[in-house]
RNA sequence: ACCGAUGUGGCGGAAUUGGUAGACGCGCUGGAUUCAAAAUCCAGUUUCUUCGGAAGUGGGGGUUCGAUUCCCCCCAUCGGUACCA
């Protein structure tokens, strides 16, 4: 009997279900381990071969975490709402539902394909209203909570209210905006309005002005991803910066929590830098600047407090509240202008400009807190609004971009450190002594620092103060497709919802269009909007709401009382392993940990870290195939040429066109090309270039024939390969479906880990599944053979014992350490060596099929059974290895002479170091490298290697 | 521009703490088997070579008896940059 996949996929999945071997429920006899994919957002394309790379290592992990004897939890859902099935929804009146719905099932078929181990009962959709109530239900916990500094700890906003009817703002250390200070009886006088702006600008979850992408044309607000040099992807259409008030969540309350929190991660050393670089926490100083004709003062944030005498000017972000009033009139349309054209770019296009400065005088002079010169104030787009105060203080000779733009505005530059002592110092680096800086001339820079932070503070201007560059986070988006606020506006109060009304649920609609004013789509259902006791908000939230706490969900997902049981959060407790790819570092990761530690806080889990550890997955990527299109028309007709000709006649003549790769022969390769085959095919493909003309070296294909120009019988036009995404539009995806359909899901599974390290990108390759493939045969063949099972209980020989304990050995490392694909090489090995010895031992095999089983379940099930067993193989337990097989006899050194191997050296174990450079010293094929030379010295390293040092 | 990662044969990759560079595969070449093909099996496969050797892990420099591995500089590619998910 050969092995065949098919039967044997059919045969497992149906005694899976049938004995629920996948299910899990809590079990305090044995300790648990969560093993958690990365919510899969369903979108219509399905799965490519890339997708799976992630769940097939924590498949294998969760299995054999499962054979070693933890309760494992693995769980699998959908990250249901989004934007591209409200897009789809825009485009063909498909309610996103309903296509959202239609692709899960699509995903789900894909996933079940490869063999997953998830306990399905468990399944999430955010979309689902028994999910999202849970998620409205965190955010009115949000909305309700202040950050209380003292304690460092979300307390709820009760409290906060009592506080203030006590003692005024000054009772309160907490996290907020807008500095007002106010006394408890004027508290107690406010309206209910006054009173709640005055709240909002402390709770967790509270309504700001932020910006947003407007696109007049398009008549909506577009995501960074669809604007392109500041015109909409779609159509071409200009965007600007709009104010709109939006819901906003209050991470910047817990960056201090989010940075420590990183070291008792394990996660990789990048991934807690880009977290840390992400938070950005500086030290420095807040200073104050009072304008020169008027009662306003400009705040900035400030490392180099040290150089406050340096400054010459200061610069605003175009977006900054006092561009508007401060700003002269002669100034008023030159910086309108600015502030127009501003607005334009997104903020990595005004980053990328670094190399070129522009800026706009506001009219406007500030004074300087020690010298009281008048300083002129600027605005330039180098200023981000959101960053620090939007505000700075330039200061040119210590500043490369404050240089530049001083130098392009013919601004006075004040020398304020002399860096003479440090010639290796650039600009910028703390070091030196000031100089021309009054009370600071003389001290060294790092002195001068603490020294101007306390005068700064003596004089009342500014104080010392950390600055943070994390944002709290928009939480509003003017989209149908998400989840609905759980709040109403009633006399310009935000009211929550109760909690017996949750889940506020999303009102049907057909027409998915925005509001000609930007609003969200349901702005329009306005009897759903207009409630007795107030207006809905029509905001819906983001993406990275329902992904912020899925995984608390899982533990007792089916649960209608609360999120999840004390009894469930108790026994689960945390993320064990978390595999996922590197995009999620600062997004997804970031505010999944900000919404735990508030979940703590307020007593709801038991953890302040979501994720103990992490993997970040490669992408699988996938080869481009271009062809040469002329830009030129010959007599009218488009004209392909092949890659050589297009590079002798210079590439810019030319378009690159991505071709099906299916039409190309040896695709990937350097010599990649079509065709006739593949040309007809692809004029069947894209009939507009049925006329076209198709020239290569060997001849020109031309409406139906082919015109050699030697002997040549077939067109080989060649194509230009690229490594690149695999996606549709370059019509290179690669379905797991088809692989799984002629391989084998173990196959598939096994070549997937193969490919290389987990953690790194690379290209597919379907031809080398081959060896996969072959390998599995050979597996198979030791149990059986021509139809025949060949298993005996012979006793197994010392070199099959060998083998095989190697193996567990391997495995069993390389599967802690997530190495993957060197625990193939090593099965391959295995095979290689049992197959010399034609073996047939049960002891031999047995353990084999338990080894091999978290890789490749459906084979080893089968094989389980033959062998006997009733229960599942994956509730058998994962081999151990002896050690007392894998002792060597004898060990051979390579022989160096100044570390270039010269002979090798075969010796008993064990055998002591003198006796090793002895005999390594009589060997007669090192005569040649030592004649004549005089040995310095001889290094030996047991177990590794002899090296001679001569000279 | 900034932050992070990666770079080794024709290709994917291996080399656990600084110790035999190229394990395990793909592909290719030759052979066996076959009417033939597929499949299978065996052998070879970094490059150059005057066949003695020499060079070689993106490029340049350094530390070391010895560097793919550690340090400095540079280049290229990929991911992220706050509304793609």
């Amino acid at each position: 009997m050969d092995f065949n996949h098919k039967e044997v996929e059919k045969r497992c999945k149906a005694f899976w279900a049938d004995n629920e071997t996948y299910k899990v429920s809590i079990d305090p006899s044995k300790p648990k381990f969560y093993v958690l994919d990365m919510f899969p957002y369903p979108s219509g394309a399905g799965l490519h071969v890339g997708h799976p790379l992630g769940y097939i290592a924590s498949d294998i992990y969760a299995r054999y975490k499962r054979q070693t004897g933890f309760n494992v939890l693995h769980p699998m859902g959908y990250d249901a709402f989004g934007l591209p099935a409200e897009q789809y929804a825009i485009q063909t009146g498909v309610h996103p539902a309903d296509s959202t719905d239609k692709n899960i099932k699509m995903y789900r078929a894909q996933l079940d394909n490869i063999g997953f181990n998830y306990d399905w009962d468990r399944q999430v959709k955010t979309c689902d209203p028994s999910y999202y109530k849970w998620t409205q239900w965190i955010f009115i916990k949000l909305f309700e909570h202040y950050y209380d500094t003292g304690e460092k700890k979300a307390k709820p906003i009760s409290e906060l209210i009592k506080l203030f009817g006590e003692g005024g703002s000054a009772s309160v250390k907490a996290s907020h905006a807008n500095e007002t200070d106010f006394s408890a009886e004027e508290w107690s006088q406010m309206t209910a309005k006054a009173k709640d702006e005055i709240l909002m600008n402390y709770r967790l979850a509270f309504r700001k002005v932020a910006y947003v992408n407007w696109c007049e044309a398009l008549g909506t607000v577009l995501a960074n991803d669809e604007v392109k040099d500041g015109l909409s992807e779609r159509g071409g259409h200009p965007v600007e910066k709009r104010p709109m008030m939006q819901w906003a969540l209050r991470i910047t309350a817990y960056a201090e929590r989010l940075l420590e929190g990183l070291n008792k991660l394990d996660w990789s050393e990048s991934m807690k830098t880009m977290q840390r670089n992400w938070i950005g926490k500086s030290t420095g100083a807040q200073v104050f600047f009072q304008l020169a004709d008027s009662d306003d003062k400009i705040e900035v944030f400030t490392t180099r407090p040290d150089t406050i005498f340096g400054v010459s000017f200061m610069v605003l972000a175009p977006e900054h509240d006092l561009v508007a009033s401060i700003c002269t009139d002669e100034q008023k349309s030159a910086i309108a202008a600015y502030v127009t054209e501003a607005g334009k770019k997104s903020e990595i296009e005004r980053m990328a400009e670094g190399k070129t400065v522009s800026g706009c005088f506001t009219g406007a002079y500030a004074l300087h807190p020690f010298t009281q010169k008048k300083i002129p104030i600027y605005i330039s787009d180098y200023v981000l609004k959101d960053y620090g105060t939007g505000a700075i203080m330039a200061v040119p000779a210590d500043d490369a971009r404050d240089r530049k733009f001083a130098e392009k505005f013919d601004l006075e530059i004040v020398e304020i450190v002399d860096k003479s002592g440090y010639p290796d110092a650039g600009i910028g680096d703390k070091v030196g002594v000031m100089i021309n800086s009054d009370f600071l001339n003389g001290l060294k820079v790092k002195d001068a620092i603490k020294e101007s932070a306390k005068q700064l503070y003596d004089h009342g201007i500014g104080k010392r103060y950390t600055n943070y560059r994390l944002r709290d986070a928009n939480f509003s988006r003017q989209r149908y497709w998400g989840e609905p606020f759980p709040i109403k506006i009633k006399d310009g109060v935000s009211v929550a919802e109760s909690f017996d009304n949750l889940p506020v649920e999303l009102p049907s609609l057909d027409d998915f269009k925005p509001t000609a004013e930007g609003k969200s789509p349901l702005a329009k259902v306005t009897d759903w909007v207009n409630t007795p006791d107030g207006t809905r908000e029509t905001d819906t939230m983001p993406g990275y709401a329902g992904s912020s706490w899925y995984f608390f969900r899982y533990m007792d997902a089916l649960n209608n009382q609360s999120f999840a049981s004390q009894k469930a959060l108790d026994y689960w407790q945390d993320v064990d392993l978390y595999i996922g790819g590197t995009e999620h570092a600062v997004g997804h990761l970031m505010y999944s940990r900000f919404w735990t530690k508030f979940l703590f806080d307020i007593g709801e889990v038991r953890v302040e870290e979501p994720f103990k550890k992490l993997i970040n997955q490669g992408m699988i990527q996938g080869v481009i195939e271009y062809i040469y299109l002329a830009k030129e028309k010959t007599n009218g007709r488009s004209k392909f040429v092949c890659s050589k000709i297009a590079q002798q006649q210079g590439v810019d003549n030319f378009s690159k066109l991505p071709i099906h790769v299916d039409f190309v022969e040896d695709y990937g390769s350097h010599n990649s090309y079509i065709n006739r085959a593949g040309i007809e095919a692809f004029i069947q493909w894209r009939p507009e270039y049925k006329d076209a003309i198709y020239e290569c070296g060997l001849g020109t294909y031309d409406m139906g024939s082919f015109k050699s120009k030697s002997d040549a019988t077939d067109s080989m036009l060649y194509t230009e390969s690229e490594v690149g995404k695999m996606s549709k539009r370059y019509f290179n995806v690669v379905n797991p479906d088809t692989i799984v359909e002629r391989y084998g899901a173990d196959c598939f599974r096994m070549y997937e880990m193969f490919l290389g390290p987990i953690e790194q990108s690379k290209p597919w390759d379907t031809q080398g599944i081959e060896g996969v493939a072959k390998f599995i045969k050979r597996l198979w063949s030791l149990y059986y053979t021509d139809g025949e099972w060949r298993v005996t209980n012979d006793s197994p020989n010392k070199v099959e014992l060998k083998a095989l304990h190697a193996a567990i050995k391997k495995i069993r490392k390389d599967l802690e350490a997530f190495s993957f694909n060197t625990c193939i090489s090593q099965f391959m090995m295995l095979v290689n060596e049992l197959k010399k010895q034609n073996t047939s031992s049960e002891v031999i095999l047995k353990d084999l099929v338990r080894l091999i089983a978290p890789f490749a379940p459906f084979l080893a099930e089968e094989l389980w059974s033959k062998l006997g067993h009733e229960h599942s193989v994956h509730h058998s337990e994962y081999p151990e290895f002896q050690e007392s097989y894998l002792v060597e006899d004898t060990i051979t050194y390579p022989i160096c002479v100044n570390g270039k191997k010269r002979s090798l050296l075969k010796v008993a174990n064990g055998l002591a170091k003198e006796e090793i450079e002895k005999m390594a010293k009589e060997l007669p094929d090192l005569d040649r490298w030592l004649d004549g030379k005089q040995v310095v010295k001889i290094i030996v390293v047991p177990n590794k290697m002899v090296n001679f040092v001569v000279k």
